[in-house]
DNA sequence: CCGCCACTGGAATGAACATTCTATATTGAC
DNA sequence: GTCAATATAGAATGTTCATTCCAGTGGCGG
């Protein structure tokens, strides 16, 4: 009793885990030794399943995972399975765990420091879940629609306009001819009643979504103009009415998003639509 | 009972669910498609929650996760929750070829494909950069500066506009005063003239510099109102006179520059501003 | 205006689960 | 060879969880 209050810390990250389990894994007994292996060759495993079906393909009893846990300085194995989960989670965005160290730093840090380190790893994983989330195929597919449009109508509203209004920047410079949709009241629909099936659209909408865009949307598809769409979810109402959409969801912090992702991808976007039609 | 027995298959994989519930998605009552658009958009959370932590994270009900599952043909929760974690599973090899065809650039890819992977690659490189080159301090005094002003001008022209229509708008959402400047033609000198000394201003400007752009950025300093700056190098004539600057390079891809670490920095501030003022 | 039906929230239920406990087995020392 | 100490198996326990059930609500058609 006098010792056991002293409580080994256990390890905060799947590779300290895995480190202490390769030091100790002399010294640990038969059936712990066993669960050691397992737990190394099957990590998908133990974060999966529950601690009979994993006691049962290591061919031990659950209590052996609970006191292998315990070994480690877990309360139980359920501590000892977040670490395989989370490893899971991270595999997916690597700059997670970054992101995580930067927030326990804010403590000793100005405020806005925070803010900035925070904002600055929301807009890495945002541009790693959209080199993800974007389908090569789809990409050229959308590419190839918009760069056959006679004009490309784009079509955005609020949080999205910055970003059209950057592209229709670039396409100026590009020499492609684009009608920015959005930017004075009242006449949004006048200039979109002059679009022809000869002509595209790209809209951009994030939730929530301004309605006035995806009616625009709508009806530039009911009268068969192709449309291609940028939003943050497959409910979005853009996603329906549109021949191509593309997810982007950019992280947040403290619930402000930067375009930062949506920013690159509608460069990468401009920029291949002119080069598709500068080689005919 | 005479029809419950018949059963809809329930879908196979995280896809076809996925199509399944976009297909339904009009039909489906409110709180199901609440479940809906958060299952799509956090997967992540579906696979290692439990239906407690996900109701409270989607707002609902542990029994609305249930019956969602069972509209899709599900015997309940857990055989929905098997999907979610089989795509985990299997993301983990696909997330790591798709960083392998990121690397063997060019060759069988389409040409849309190398072009969206090199600015998905600099916006990286970007943002790796202006987190190394802002100080905080720097970026501290920066703060203070421009949350004791009354109002906000905000001057920036062409490339830069799309940055600084978004920080008006979140300004705006945030409650903070401020003047976006560059937007009609004619009326911005009369605008600044406005500007009295307890106000400040913010101006970005990309080489090539508008030469506008710094002439009122010098005109609101040489009035005694101080202005911050970003900007992408030191020669920069915004540099000379602002209180405060920062230098942001894009890194660019065949000459085109995404605007994606411009518009981190400026979420940045334009938060860590809102934060500074709401506590006093 | 009334009654029906689908939807929803919330409590009740029962199953699945991790953990603990105890008897038994194994190991190593003397 | 015997004893002590540690490890293990398997049953018992108490908790957490998904699921079900029921009452209340709102909307729609008669």
């Amino acid at each position: 009793m006098s010792d056991s209050p002293v409580k080994e810390a256990p390890p905060q990250d799947f590779d300290a885990l895995r480190t202490a389990i390769l030091e100790r894994k002399g010294e640990l007994p038969k059936r712990l030794t066993q669960v050691a292996a397992y737990a190394l060759d099957h990590p998908d495993e133990i974060a999966f399943g529950t601690a009979a079906s994993i006691a049962l393909s290591a061919n031990v009893q659950p209590s052996t995972l609970v006191r292998f846990a315990q070994h480690f300085g877990f309360d139980g194995f359920s501590g000892l399975q977040l670490l395989f989960r989370a490893r899971l989670r991270e595999r997916t965005s690597s700059y997670e765990d970054r992101l995580r160290t930067l927030e326990q730093d804010g403590a000793a840090l100005a405020e806005s420091t925070t803010i900035f380190n925070g904002f600055v790893a929301a807009a890495h994983r945002s541009i790693d879940s959209i080199s993800a989330a974007v389908e090569p195929d789809a990409f050229e597919r959308a590419v190839t629609l918009l760069a056959k449009a006679e004009t490309i109508y784009l079509i955005a509203k609020r949080r999205s306009y910055p970003i059209s209004s950057y592209m229709a920047y670039a396409f100026g410079k590009l020499k492609v001819r684009c009608q920015l949709v959005g930017t004075s009241a009242g006449i949004d629909d006048d200039m979109l009643a002059m679009a022809t099936n000869r002509d595209a659209a790209f809209a951009i909408s994030f939730s929530p979504y301004a309605s006035e865009s995806a009616a625009q949307a709508r009806m530039m598809a009911s009268r068969g103009i192709p449309v291609v769409s940028l939003t943050d979810s497959a409910f979005s109402p853009l996603a329906e009415c549109s021949a191509e959409w593309f997810e982007v969801v950019e992280a947040d912090h403290a619930g402000f998003r930067s375009l930062s992702a949506s920013m690159a991808f509608a460069m990468a976007l401009t920029v291949s639509i002119a080069e598709k039609r500068r080689r005919g």
